[in-house]
DNA sequence: CCAGAGATTTTCT
DNA sequence: GAAAATCTCTGGA
């Protein structure tokens, strides 16, 4: 079950809204240098809009040094520390200079879940679900770091790519955003319905 | 099962 | 000074 190719960049140059639900299911690949592939299947994702629309953006209020990442060119990653100690990924949508993006919430592990483990501190015994079912665990199972802010998805390192066929066994369902102060009243979180790796945050 | 506390950086008031 | 796109652990129902 190999992963198919890298979304172009056409992809991701569109509006947050209707990215973030044809994410649900693609994978995201890291292959270092010298170490084992990680291959994660997304399974829940949450769009945050662009031009200042949305409060609950880190761009709604304009550039800050942490965010200008968000308001630069389509297909790169924006990365955060969330609470002073997590790291955080999203996927930068739309034009330049828009600050839209799609925040990767949860996956589940498809290839190097030993790997993911171990970079989470958990057990080989540990369960799939509890691996990278959180935005947070997502960055620390990938090795996801402050140091990738900014990167493409296209090529390199990391790369985002297109799921095979459609799977009848992702209903992809949407819900209220999850975890915030304000903007949580639109329904902007994309998931797969039913699987064990969607995080067990609850809609706001 | 659910609620609360603590860890700790960036941003805003 | 306080809140935030979070996670883990603890204690009680």
């Amino acid at each position: 079950m190999p992963p198919g190719a890298p979304f172009p960049v056409a992809f991701f140059d569109r509006s947050s809204l209707e990215v973030a639900p044809e994410l649900v299911g693609a994978y995201l690949v890291h292959q270092p240098a010298r170490s084992v592939r990680l291959v994660a299947r997304i399974v829940e994702v949450e769009a945050y809009l662009g031009d200042g629309s949305d409060p609950g953006s880190h761009c709604h209020r304009g550039r800050t040094p942490r965010n200008q990442a968000m308001f630069g060119p389509p297909g790169r990653l924006y990365v955060y520390r969330s609470y002073g100690i997590h790291t955080c990924a999203n996927v930068v949508c739309e034009a330049e200079g828009r600050g839209a993006a799609v925040l990767l919430r949860a996956f589940e592990p498809v290839e190097g879940a030993v790997r993911m483990r171990r970079l989470r501190g958990l057990t080989p015994q540990a369960l799939a679900r509890e691996v990278g079912s959180g935005p947070g665990k997502l960055c620390q199972a990938l090795g996801i770091s402050l140091d990738d802010y900014g990167s493409s998805l296209l090529r390199g390192r990391l790369t985002l790519r297109r799921p095979g066929a459609r799977d009848p066994t992702l209903p992809i369902a949407r819900s209220r955003r999850i975890g915030l102060g304000k903007g949580c009243e639109h329904p902007y979180r994309f998931y797969a319905r039913g699987h064990p790796c969607v995080s067990r945050g609850r809609p706001g």
